[in-house]
DNA sequence: TATATAGTTAGTCAAATGGATAACCATTTG
DNA sequence: CAAATGGTTATCCATTTGACTAACTATATA
């Protein structure tokens, strides 16, 4: 329990890595073998399954296996636990921003009032 | 020039990490001293600095020295390079799965047509 | 059944990461 | 000016990461 913590440093974590996205990019149009997705890269097939690994550990991408061949398919719930973290962050820090405009707005008005009743 | 692939790199990388999210987080309600980030932490305060030399090269965060204090504030920029590849990747994601819904309706379409003709 | 195909395991290696300590500025403060 | 404060440098160390090769397993295919 609490795993959660530690699936978003590996989630973070995989997407670190251009091969890694870009094995991401490519699943984002549709499932691959992992020799499809070998192919564009100029790296020895165990390189990129130790990628391939990554990204499910960090539960981004699932694949199964039948017959020899490995279909890796894109999992969208990983993917959200990174958006969801983000727009978290994103929230506060637009709350706190929120906050600050209106007090400065504030300092403002009583600026002019002060002016208006002769400073 | 294209170092922008190696900035997503690096800011990815920089918030694989519980510490520095965590700093992150702080920050999104104001900014700090290195000290004030560095209390929460049981850890010595060169290896906090350097999670937030991290966060700076991942242009997440920025930093500037009056006196011997130096403060820390977000870099919100940095978080939304961050945020584009993301809805990027979900848009093709999302445009893809739109095609195969039509196909399939399409597709189901056929079949009542067949069986109304008399299979 | 022999061969080719598609992955997988195991093991090596250099570089990067995350942490620590010790010693060192530089600026306040008493 | 002396001491305390806030941060910085320089090293060091164990672990993890990313890539490789060699050898192996399991399924198709000729």
């Amino acid at each position: 329990m609490d795993n959660h913590l530690y699936q978003l440093d590996r989630a973070f974590g995989a997407l670190a890595d251009p091969t890694r996205r870009a094995i991401m990019a490519r699943l984002a149009q549709g499932e691959a073998s992992v020799g499809e997705l070998a192919r564009p890269f100029d790296m020895a097939l165990p390189s990129l399954m130790k990628h391939i690994r990554v990204l499910e550990t960090g539960g981004l991408v699932e694949s199964e296996k039948q017959g020899r061949v490995r279909t890796c398919r894109l999992k969208p719930s990983g993917l959200k636990g990174v958006e969801n973290w983000l727009t978290e962050q994103r929230a506060i820090w637009e709350a706190r921003l929120d906050r600050l405009e209106a007090y400065a707005t504030s300092l403002e008005k009583k600026a002019r009032r002060k002016k208006r009743d002769g400073r």
